[in-house]
DNA sequence: ATTATATCGTGAAATGTATCACGATATAAA
DNA sequence: TTTATATCGTGATACATTTCACGATATAAT
């Protein structure tokens, strides 16, 4: 033990100059929130942001706002709170938010259409280089800003702009397909909206974005809302 | 303390009969992710799974699965694993999606349309009942099967059909004052894909639907993958 | 200048979730 | 029939996250 530092020249061991390299899960999605709702509050004019509005606003503890925001090295004042600003710009460059990501669209239909006119994405630094469909019949048609190109030239996209990242929007069927393929063209990202879980190979980042499971979620919760109110008010 | 049991008639004392009452969050995820595999095992011709083939795929413990299992109801057999079957129809039943919700869309733009088209849903036992824009240049026109209703006739068709969930795809700034009046009007559950957090009274369910917050996280973990290659092996 | 108070920051305790270790059992092999 | 083994089931343990309790501090009021 007590070994000594900087042996190696090991960068991963001042843990404090990384402080994005291992947030929970749970507080990741909370500090998504907090973004968003720091940006109303800046509409709105709000300079400041308390622990305890954040905390009613979300329905968490409001000890956990302050952990949460301990740790990503956002400060607040006593008395005031944290600074609706800071807040933004410091969650902006832990969440990635603030540099620019190019990615490739694969996949037309639907979903996939309806990401092309989604218009948050760019202010959330999201860059769609180019949209792609295997269905011939779509190549050449416009949707939005984009005129949808044929695969083969996917290929040589992702090779100029250096794509790392994915939108996966084609059909269940062919999603592990084309996830495969993607992998060995050096992407190194997938976000996927086939509702199926991919398999890919070590050290490849998959998130599923499964509405199936958005949806399961809802009903759950509004099953178990109802059930308590026939049981009559317990605890709470 | 010691309550008789069968007072007041309270069903909700043994615990054993309401399974699905209190799942947590992250095993209902894996629980997603359980039918999803199971499906797809199906079609493959697979009539078993077994815990560990689940957790390879999951990237879990394996016993974690079986704890999940365990915790719906589904049994399985040594030696032989769980049935295909029996995970799918367990789950489609704890998870809420044999029986049919009705719900109402609000906000046919790029997400909302994209949603009226996508054709999983039906299959999850989710009946989009009818489709509404504030815009009337949107109204009367076709999308997928639908054909946009204006607003006026929304709180009809809330009633008429006992809507109780509301799937909300209008713009960010809206978003909140629709969720005021649809909950007016008898809405219990609300599906929002708008990139904001909504406030909504205690009982009234809300599951946010935020692409802003898939994509941080998306980029979170790429960022983390690349420091950890830069950084050089370290355990595993 | 002094006091009051809203709010932050944080170690300690409580709670919740995941992993480990190991016994039980159904099928396959000998 | 007996033995071997893959797999399930679960109590005990370890780990992670949240809540509690309380001290510190900046602003506002007196």
């Amino acid at each position: 033990m007590m070994r000594k530092a900087g042996a190696k020249r090991v960068s991963g061991e001042d843990r404090t100059r990384i402080p994005w390299s291992n947030i929970p899960k749970p507080s990741l999605e909370r500090l998504a929130q907090y973004h968003q709702i720091a940006i109303r509050a800046g509409e709105d004019g709000n300079e400041n942001l308390s622990s305890v509005s954040l905390s009613e606003i979300l329905g968490v503890d409001e000890t956990l706002v302050r952990k949460d925001m301990a740790s990503v090295g956002i400060v607040g004042k006593p008395r005031v709170g944290y600074s609706t600003g800071q807040i933004i710009n410091k969650l902006e460059e832990i969440l990635g938010l603030s540099q620019h990501t190019d990615a490739v669209l694969i996949g037309c239909g639907g979903i996939g259409s309806a990401l092309l006119r989604y218009p948050g994405f760019r202010k959330y630094g999201l860059r769609i280089s180019a949209a792609f469909d295997a269905d011939f019949a779509k190549v050449n048609q416009r949707v939005g800003d984009y005129v949808i190109l044929p695969m083969e030239k996917c290929r040589s996209v992702i090779n100029t702009f250096r794509v790392k990242v994915a939108i996966l929007a084609v059909p269940a069927d062919a999603a592990q397909e084309m996830a495969d393929w993607l992998v060995r063209r050096g992407v190194q990202a997938i976000w996927n909206f086939a509702p199926i879980h991919l398999r890919v190979p070590a050290g490849i980042v998959v998130r599923n974005e499964n509405l199936a499971l958005g949806l399961a979620d809802l009903i759950h919760h509004l099953r178990r809302n109802n059930m308590e109110k026939e049981d009559g008010a317990r605890t709470r």
